[in-house]
DNA sequence: TACCGGCGCTAATACGGATTAGCAAGTCGC
DNA sequence: GCGACTTGCTAATCCGTATTAGCGCCGGTA
């Protein structure tokens, strides 16, 4: 015999039915210990809450949010779709972290799916963003718009980018690509490889830079000598020639994906790995194929980089301390997999 | 030399750089083609849109929302947390769809994951839910709270359960268990088999007893002979006698997990599968592990399980026509996959 | 000339909650 | 007995947008 209540529950019904003004209710939910709040008795203040638990009474967020109150809602920007498959295994752990992160801080997360694709990505900024409903924002995605960067830095709108950024102001939760790159490089000059090869990919976002930078570093000061070559993946033919005219006893791929490509036709060829040809992996494993092979490689934590962002940007979020500048900047640590598929050379040629 | 501006642009502000009132900024933006707006003048139209592109605004959506307006934010209740590996390969396939879903509707998802856990499990209405920021919500788990259902029913909120729901009133969409069920039991009773276990899980969720149901269905009118038995799987010993002693040529079971480990034991004791002892697996493949064996099973259709929640939960928040009741309620038909644990029994014993 | 209707717009208000200034009544001090 | 202070609360305002009633003006009509 429930009543069919059509109208929502406000502050003004609760305070008619507690005898007080909308005023006192609301400073009964949120009043500051130092306002006038401090001023409300407990009894007054025990009818308003009964009543409010009686008629299971719950804020309007959009309300909240308009009159300048924090909603603990986090929005997450993807800037490619997150969950069909072909990204999944790249947004899945960061967003289990961010989700385990979001449940702790009592968070919602508010996914833009909606943002429309212009010019190949998506867009923060369109007709109809909806960011202002989040207290802050998180951003995932190999490459980032400089200028919507720049954009939500100006407006001075809370973020926090996963992935190392170049662009001033910016703060990030990123994995140290650079040391780890170059802690493989040295491990394959260790190893004896006098001559390598890196097939990176094409982009220019900041964790591919990156990983180029610590391959470089690792080759200074040493007569080792490197090819670098940027390749999508689209013509593996051209890309294998290129690899054996070089003479490299040392390959470095970016892409898992093209990595595991590879390494079939060097063995249809009847190369032996690493005896013949070391692989060494600098991406991260993604889809299960790909992991067919434990190749060398290195493994960034995602998970903690989705938990360390969420909880970067609530703190960002919160009133009392702000962190300061290095904080804002953040590096992880990016494990070493041994992996089976880095030896020394043989040295035959 | 970017001018720091700190406050946000407002309609207020756009009308004033454009010469006319703030109501006519909002007609432009939102106006229908029967009211007051169709009587701006192009010319004005123009100016306000020029405004509005240089100065790059968008609305505030809470504003919006405060308004009256559609925010076109669908809400996603998960009854556990969605991303952590455990339940990840359950509900990213629903997360998939209804992402695609809400990409083309051009709705964002507002993640419930502040949901807190009591007794036991998530709950919807708790003192800070923001399920109100949302137009509408979907609902993921494999049980829901009965009263939850109920009183969304009764406050009219727009709302729609991912699986099928006893609950009067719950529009759903769901997987025609009962159906699929069956049709697997009749093909063990097709080849032979008149003794049948099925070992389902103890939960009372509708799947899960759909299956059952099924499972019954297909034995009537049979001289079949079938042990129903509950189990959460942590007790696989006395499961596995309780099967033994039954004298079943061909074992039912719910969980993916559970049969596995089943199908090891019987290999361990020298059975053979499925010439000893049939395996049916009457539930959803999930994780990497339990995709070892080609179980004869079901494949529910997940990904346009959560599309079509999604298109129906818009369907539903439109002002158009209203879905029928039957359009509310919709059960997806769940492919068979034939697998290779079901065959003739060798009926030795 | 007085009236009417359409046009182009604006003033005013509502939405629900946060916050501040301040009112009325009581208490204290002297 | 009067001011000062405290207590317990409320009125009023603001947040940014959507929406409706309606104003002033103009051309046309009777």
């Amino acid at each position: 015999m429930a009543t069919v209540r059509r109208e929502r529950m406000t502050q003004r019904r609760i305070a008619e039915l507690a005898g007080v003004s909308q005023a006192t209710v609301s400073l009964v939910l949120n009043g500051k210990a130092d306002t006038a709040a401090s001023r409300i008795p407990e009894e007054t203040r025990q009818r308003v809450l009964d009543v409010i638990r009686e008629t299971t009474y719950v804020a309007d967020p959009a309300a909240r949010r308009l009159a300048g109150a924090r909603n603990k809602i986090v929005g997450v920007f993807t800037y490619e779709p997150a969950f069909p498959s072909e990204s999944a295994d790249f947004y899945t752990p960061l967003l289990t972290g961010i989700e385990a992160a979001a449940e702790d801080l009592g968070c919602d997360l508010l996914v833009f799916t909606s943002a429309p694709v212009l010019g190949g990505r998506r867009r923060i900024f369109h007709e109809t963003n909806r960011l202002g409903l989040a207290d802050g924002c998180l951003l995932l995605g190999l490459e980032m718009d400089t200028d919507e960067l720049e954009r939500l830095v100006r407006e001075g709108f809370p973020f926090v980018a996963v992935g190392r950024r170049d662009t001033e102001g910016v703060p990030y939760v990123g994995v140290d690509y650079v040391s780890a790159s170059a802690a493989l490089v040295r491990r394959a000059i260790d190893a004896g490889h006098e001559r390598l090869f890196y097939l990176h990919l094409p982009s220019t976002g900041e964790s591919v830079l990156d990983r180029q930078r610590g391959f470089r570093l690792a080759l200074e000061d040493t007569a080792v000598d490197a090819t670098l070559r940027a390749s999508d993946g689209s013509d593996l033919v051209s890309d294998w020639t290129a690899i054996r005219e070089s003479g490299a006893t040392a390959l470095f791929v970016e892409s898992p994906a093209v990595a595991q490509s590879l390494l079939e036709i060097a063995r249809a060829e009847g190369l032996s790995v690493p005896g013949d040809l070391s692989f060494v992996v600098l991406g991260e494993p993604s889809r299960p194929r790909d992991q067919a092979t434990d190749f060398t490689r290195f493994s960034p934590p995602r998970t903690e980089l989705g938990a360390r962002a969420a909880q970067l940007l609530s703190r960002i979020l919160e009133d009392g301390d702000q962190p300061s500048d290095e904080e804002l900047r953040v590096l992880l640590d990016c494990d070493i997999v041994p992996g089976s598929t880095l030896g020394a050379p043989e040295g035959r040629n």
